[in-house]
Order: C-alpha cells, then structure tokens, then sequence
DNA sequence: CGTCCACGTCTAC
DNA sequence: TAGACCTGGACGG
C-alpha cells in the first residue's frame, strides 16, 4: 500500500480538499464488492481524516444545524494502489470506488486493483500505534511484546507485522534495515536488542518520505501531484528498494525483500 | 501476443 | 503457507 508516509500524506489532501466543503451523498461504485454504505448517511456531512499506521479514519460529521446529529468513523485501508482524488464536476474518473459528493465535485477514492477496504468502526484492535504520531507507545508496545513467538521470525519480515510495526510496509522495511549494520535476517528479538536504533528508523524513514511528498512509485499517485524538483531527494532516500546493485529475495510471506548484499540470507 | 511484477491484506486447506 | 483478490505497466519473443 500507500505505507505510513502516504497514509498521511492521504489524510492531510482529504483534509485540504474538505475543509471548506460539505458532503451530500455516498456512492458506492457497484463494480466493487465492498460494502455498500451509500444508504448510511441521509444528511449532510463534513469530513475529517486521520491516519495511523496504514489506517485512514474518515469522520463524518452532521452539520451543527442538522435536524439529525451523525457522528461516524469510517476506517480505510488503501491496499496496493488506493487513493484519494478531487474530482470537478463534469469529469468522471476511473477506477473511483468510494465517492463523497459535494456541490462543487467529488472527492472519490481511486484504487486500480481494488484491494482498499472500508467499514464503520474504529482504530484496528490487531494494530499497533503509528511509530511517527506515538513514537512512546510504539516502542513499548515492541518491548512489552518481545518476549513472544513473533520476534523469533527474522527481523526483516517481523517490520511488516503490522501488530508491532503499523505502517512499515516493504520499501519502509528495506530502507530502515539497509541503514544498520544488522544482518537482516537475525531473529527480530535479537536484531532489537543489538541494534535499538531501529526504533528511531521506523520513524525517521517514514518521516522523510513524508517530507519529501510520499513514494514515488507507479502505482501510487501522490494527491499533491508531481513533486519533481524533489527527485533527486527522493533517489537519495530510496537507498535499497529496487535498487538493481542491491539483493533480493522473496521472503516467507511471498514479498520480494530488498537488501545489501553483503549479507547472507538464512531463508 | 505472453509472462512477470507491483507501496497489502485475508481466508481457506 | 499457498492462493485469492485485481489492474496495468514493463519487457521479451
């Protein structure tokens, strides 16, 4: 997905485009087979967007004059591709799955292959906290759970568990792991205890993803548009990932993980 | 044309 | 721990 950087980067455009707006309906585009929530809301509504980890919450609210007081969050995962576009009326986009109507256009969730899910709720339970917004309990939720049969697995595929390591997806893990001098593929338990500096990378390296506009990866469009004069920057961070001088291989999980080839696998 | 690959979950043997 | 869920871009013949 969209990792951690682009949720937030998702989350300030929803804002951005929203915050002057009201919204009048839901549609829900029926080529998709996610649930249909185009009934829920008879009443006008604002929306406001939060993020943590790879969860978006959207909140819906009723207008403080409305004759029926709504308040609902409804929690988005934006899989491989998902996100968010301002569309004026008049234009129809493709591949817009979830579609927030307002009088002056729509704000429409775009997702190619469709693997972005939606639902009425709150924050994941099987989650962990965002390690950029709560660095604190981010770290001792890891801690607290170290002791567990998750951190025997090798530590470059416990940094996509998204228990522990909300928002860390596969060029997150590749960038964070290439900058210790940790062979990847030791027992997390103790890749964390020789080399704790992995806890500030899981947020430093979303953090400047995030400053330098979110990945520049095909399939994800950045809903800022083109930065390019940040490019370079960009390259400069993208150390490992998909870096033809850099290792490969898939790891149990089915993900191509990237990495120095200085070290040997053990999968 | 065809095959491989993609920033992620899910659920079914 | 395989598939399943999807579309489309890159690249090879």
């Amino acid at each position: 997905m969209p990792e951690l950087a682009e949720l937030i980067l998702t989350a300030d455009y929803v804002n951005e485009i929203a915050k002057d707006k009201v919204f009048y309906a839901i549609v829900k585009n029926p080529v998709h087979k996610g649930l249909d929530i185009s009934q829920d809301i008879q009443v006008p509504f604002t929306i406001k967007a939060k993020s943590r980890g790879k969860e978006l919450k959207l909140e819906l609210n009723s207008l403080p004059d409305s004759n029926l007081y709504i308040s609902a969050n409804l929690m988005m995962t934006m899989g491989m591709a998902g996100h968010f576009k301002w569309v004026k009326n008049g234009f129809v986009e493709k591949h817009a799955h979830l579609i927030f109507k307002s009088d002056e256009g729509c704000l429409a969730f775009v997702d190619v292959r469709r693997f972005g899910k939606w639902k009425w709720g709150y924050w994941g339970e099987d989650r962990g906290p965002d390690p950029i917004n709560d660095f604190q309990n981010f770290v001792r939720n890891i801690k607290n759970n170290l002791h567990k049969r998750d951190f025997d697995k090798p530590i470059c595929e416990v940094l996509m568990n998204q228990k522990y390591f909300n928002g860390i997806g596969n060029y997150l893990r590749a960038e964070i792991l290439y900058r210790t001098d940790i062979n990847p593929f030791m027992p997390a338990r103790q890749a964390l205890q020789l080399a704790p500096e992995i806890y500030k990378l899981c947020k430093w390296a979303p953090l400047q993803a995030y400053n330098l506009g979110g990945g520049q990866l095909k399939d994800w469009q950045n809903p800022f548009g083109p930065y390019k004069e940040m490019m370079k920057s960009w390259d400069e961070f993208m150390l490992c990932y998909g870096n033809k001088n850099m290792a490969k291989v898939e790891d149990r999980n089915g993900r191509t993980f990237w990495y120095d080839p200085k070290w040997k696998t053990d999968i």
